[in-house]
DNA sequence: ACCCAGGTGGCCC
DNA sequence: GGGCCACATGGG
């Protein structure tokens, strides 16, 4: 199955209003890209919201922030020791080189956001991705675990590497960010509803796919 | 008492 | 380069 029809199948089901991202602004996306790494994103909602709460979602605030007190408020979200140190990180490196400016900072090529990015401890390619499509309205699509149990399952195929399941999707769509940020969303949503861990997911709009056991 | 969640980096071979 | 492991909380 290709990805185009698994977005029309998709998108079929569960409506085309996934542009999603819960978050108020370009630097709390940023956030909760960092917050949800390997965490449910319930447990996120607490640590921004504590954030919210002591007016530190702010590039500046946080950059300047005690560290204790910056575990203290994200540790709902778990590995509150090494995601407070990646948030004060990244806003340290955002004021130092871009003036907290994020106008600036996504203001040029996409490669060079994202090597940028990289280059910071704790952002990999799924937390770069993210911020680049969400953050920045750049055209990158983030491939997460759903993305590789979804896409494997379906195509019969057995994708291990991140860049390599992420150029399938590229050379087999088209690229635009309003798309990957729906498709993207669109496999969360089917991964968190109807297809569970090891489902066999009758009712799922990929239902003859999951009974033929290809999902 | 398990298992899992919108990953990442370090270490070992 | 691939295969483990630690990192930590909260819900099912």
């Amino acid at each position: 199955m290709q990805p185009s029809m698994i977005y029309t199948a998709l998108r079929r089901q569960y409506g085309s209003n996934h542009s999603w991202w819960p978050a108020k602004s370009r630097f709390e996306v940023i956030v909760g890209a960092i917050l949800t790494q390997n965490t449910a994103w319930r447990n996120v909602e607490a640590a921004i919201s504590n954030l919210r709460k002591a007016k530190m979602l702010d590039i500046s605030k946080i950059s300047q922030a005690d560290l204790a007190t910056l575990k203290r408020l994200v540790r709902p979200a778990g590995f509150y020791n090494q995601k407070a140190k990646r948030l004060r990180d990244i806003s340290r490196h955002l004021m130092a080189k871009w003036d907290g400016n994020l106008d600036r900072f996504f203001n040029r090529p996409v490669w060079q956001i994202r090597d940028e990015l990289l280059e910071l401890n704790g952002i990999g390619p799924e937390t770069a991705d993210s911020i680049l499509l969400y953050a920045g309205n750049k055209p990158v699509l983030p491939v997460d675990t759903y993305t590789f149990r979804i896409i494997n399952r379906l195509s019969k195929s057995n994708f291990r590497k991140y860049e390599e399941l992420q150029g399938y999707f590229y050379k087999n769509i088209c690229h635009n960010s309003r798309l990957f940020k729906e498709l993207h969303a669109l496999l969360v949503e089917h991964a968190k509803t109807t297809c569970k861990t090891k489902p066999i997911c009758r009712q799922c709009v990929l239902a003859g796919a999951c009974a033929s056991r290809k999902l």
